[in-house]
DNA sequence: GCCAACGTTGGC
DNA sequence: GCCAACGTTGGC
């Protein structure tokens, strides 16, 4: 399958603790890909059924983390469909109202593309010129899937690659 | 560990 | 439909 064109692809952001799921763990993962499940905030479900699709471009943020950065760089193999954790009684994520013929959470798979050189911090991203308008930057932003433009995209990618 | 901000639930 | 109570997120 061929990669989307530059042109066409939008860009995202999820968060990920990295004592639970670190960018070296996606990285270790046969295909360097996982699928990013267990996600129950309507926000974030609605991107991913509706607005992530493959070939888009993701930032793998480590939150609740010393320091909280951006780690790596990911892309989306697979467009959204219905997450078979909330359908299993057995799973931490088991939502007992979603039904296997109406599914209501939703998944998409992500593979590693590259680790940033340089992880560029929280604090850092709250210095740089251009991204004060960034979701993850606002007060209060908790959304755990979020979207980023493409000129926030080249700013924190340049500063990453740098090394 | 604290707590502000936010999302969800449920009583009314 | 309102909104208080509760649970969660996540930076610090």
């Amino acid at each position: 399958m061929p990669t989307k064109p530059a042109q066409g692809r939008r860009h995202w952001l999820v968060k990920s603790e990295p004592d639970v799921f670190s960018f070296d763990d996606l990285l270790k993962r046969p295909d360097k890909t996982t699928h990013w499940d267990g996600v129950r905030n309507y926000q974030a479900r609605n991107t991913m059924r509706d607005d992530m699709k493959k070939g888009d471009l993701v930032f793998f943020y480590h939150s609740s983390a010393d320091p909280t950065e951006i780690a790596g760089v990911a892309e989306v193999v697979r467009d959204g469909y219905p997450d078979p954790t909330a359908l299993d009684p057995k799973d931490p994520h088991f939502d007992p109202k979603s039904k296997a013929d109406a599914p209501s959470w939703y998944m998409v798979d992500i593979k590693a593309v590259e680790k940033l050189k340089r992880p560029i911090s929280l604090a850092e991203l709250r210095t740089m010129k251009g991204l004060e308008k960034m979701t993850l930057l606002q007060k209060g932003s908790r959304l755990s899937i979020q979207p980023v433009t493409e000129a926030e995209w080249k700013i924190v990618y340049a500063a990453g690659m740098k090394g």
